[in-house]
RNA sequence: GGCGCCAUCGUCUAGUGGUAGGACAGGUGGUUCUCAUCCACCAAACAGGGGUUCAAUUCCCCUUGGCGCUACCA
């Protein structure tokens, strides 16, 4: 009886394969709105997008909603965010439709219920009543004695539904055969479906289980490659034998390494910080984390670090993804972003300084904000810490008079110094206020008198710190009214 | 426990049957009025054991370790 099960298996599996066609690439992200959107669930997204960019195909976006419990509305619209946050979007999705929809699993159980009705017709599924006790108990019975455990097949051979009990849930017949597929990232990877037991795909007709749902819409949806997380490895022998028994045809498959946190775990969900919009919060800029993210477990061939998503749908492979997991590592993220601030667009970021420092002080400040970003740059890796090391400009930070000296000179030196800068730039007339007019007047001033010496206390009295960018191009920023009246403020300092 | 996947500097990785390269982080110098940037240099790895071979980090096997799956979650 087994061996004939097998042969009919073999016999119409084969007769239901598909010759593969040449067509578009059509590559899907199906996430579950059952949390915050996850660092890891960026990277599959990315990888999908890049692939099916690169190769001008179609990026679906498909909603898994099937757990009806832990799905909630504002996490869908939270992917929704995430998505365009990084520049990535989608051909077909709920929101924008599409011609294979509807996007939202919730909104397909008429479509699952025809499959798992002509899978139960077909005897390739049949209704289980064991309750889940028993079946827990059968569970531990088998571990027990040292047997894999899984399902004993209790109920696949009858015929009527035993008095008394309500159907429990829908089983898939697992054939006993090898499963075995091409992986495009790790090559021929095969399992043996005797291992399996027979398969729960749904808990009634309307109300399929992820493993079934997942292969009914990639094949209505025409997926040509599944890129996924590597923590579906194990789910795709079960996949292939629904595929098979359904008459689906074949897709890729591509399981990408797990991003893991710093002790090697699987990252997800053990910190909070692996939220998206986290490190949106903390100044991390949208192509940073798409150039960390391609790069944990992608590299190019030769030894470019510094991409931009334009940039990543010319050279990315998917054949060079990387086998094994990697290690979340904030440092080199914090270093991307830096590169990434340094070749920002400086209208972009303007606009952002404008908005955070008019929310921050509650006014609005008339600063050329492009110079600002220009000086600050180089010392900010984050938008945040841009907005930190440029906060001298909008509320000059009080300080001790001390901090006004340069080496051992006398206070009546350092007011001295201040004076002669003060005039120099008091003499500029406003309309050639510019910063090579300023550096022309100051660079005299510290040929005759030392540059530290001129430098030093402007510096102080302009920004109120001791390590700051270059005083000409903070006083050109500030303006001669501010910039004089700063100075002034530090020549009441000294005693 | 069973099944599966994986293994190059601390981290991300390149690489090949015959000097193991880059990046981050670290260290030391240089540039500079300070900080940062920038530049130069230094240190740092083929998990272990067997095979195959003239030769193995590379191919094969085993061990070890890590991770994933093993749900009426996805």
């Amino acid at each position: 009886m087994e061996r004939l099960w097998n042969l009919l298996f073999l016999w119409y599996s084969q007769s239901m394969a598909k010759e593969p066609e040449n067509k578009e690439i059509r590559v899907r992200f199906a996430p579950s709105p059952t949390g915050l959107f996850h660092l890891g669930s960026g990277r599959t997204a990315l990888f999908n997008w890049v692939h099916a960019r690169k190769h001008g195909g179609k990026f679906i976006l498909r909603i898994e909603d099937t757990d009806k419990e832990r799905s909630k509305l504002e996490f869908e619209q939270g992917i929704y965010d995430a998505l365009r946050w990084m520049g990535l979007n989608w051909d077909e999705g709920p929101d924008i439709g599409g011609e294979f929809g509807p996007y939202r699993q919730s909104e397909r159980t008429h479509i699952y219920r025809e499959y798992l009705e002509k899978l139960i017709k077909t005897n390739w599924a049949y209704y289980c009543y064991c309750s889940k006790e028993e079946l827990d108990e059968e569970r531990e019975a088998m571990i027990a004695q040292g047997l894999p455990p899984k399902y004993s097949g209790h109920c696949s051979h009858l015929t009527e539904a035993p008095v008394g009990k309500t159907p429990q849930l829908i089983r898939f017949r697992t054939p006993d055969t090898r499963v075995e597929f091409k992986d495009v990232i790790r090559g021929t990877v095969s399992f043996d479906s005797s291992l399996f037991g027979d398969l729960p795909i749904a808990k009634d007709l309307d109300t399929p289980l992820y493993n079934f749902a997942v292969v009914v819409d990639d094949e209505l949806m025409h997926i040509t490659h599944v890129i996924r997380g590597e923590d579906h490895l194990s789910n795709t022998p079960k996949q292939i034998l629904f595929q098979k028994a359904l008459g689906f045809r074949e897709v890729a498959y591509a399981h990408l390494p797990l991003i893991l946190a710093a002790d090697r775990s699987k990252l997800s969900k053990r910190y909070a910080e692996t939220s998206l919009f986290e490190y949106k919060k903390q100044g991390y800029l949208p192509e940073a984390m798409v150039n960390f993210l391609i790069l944990l477990g992608w590299h190019p061939k030769d030894d470019k670090e510094i991409f931009t998503l334009p940039e990543l749908t010319e050279v990315f492979e998917l054949s060079r993804v990387q086998k094994a997991g990697a290690i979340f590592n904030e440092e080199k993220l914090l270093w991307i972003n830096g590169e990434h601030i340094k070749i920002a667009d400086p209208k972009m970021i303007s606009e952002f300084l404008i908005e955070k420092t008019t929310e921050l002080y509650g006014k609005k400040f008339d600063f050329d904000f492009a110079k600002i970003f220009e000086l600050g740059k180089g010392r900010a890796k984050t938008l945040n810490e841009l907005v930190d090391v440029s906060g001298f400009f909008f509320d000059l930070p009080e300080y001790p008079w001390g901090l006004l000296t340069w080496k051992d000179e006398t206070s009546e030196s350092i007011k001295e110094k201040l004076l002669l800068s003060k005039e120099a730039l008091l003499a500029i007339p406003d309309e050639l206020w510019s910063y090579e007019k300023i550096s022309e007047v100051i660079n005299l001033l510290a040929e005759r008198h030392g540059k530290g010496l001129i430098f030093s206390p402007l510096r102080v009295a302009l920004t109120g710190l001791k390590a700051s960018p270059e005083p000409i191009a903070v006083a050109e920023i500030l303006k001669k009214t501010e910039a004089v009246k700063r100075i002034d403020h530090a020549l009441k300092k000294i005693p």
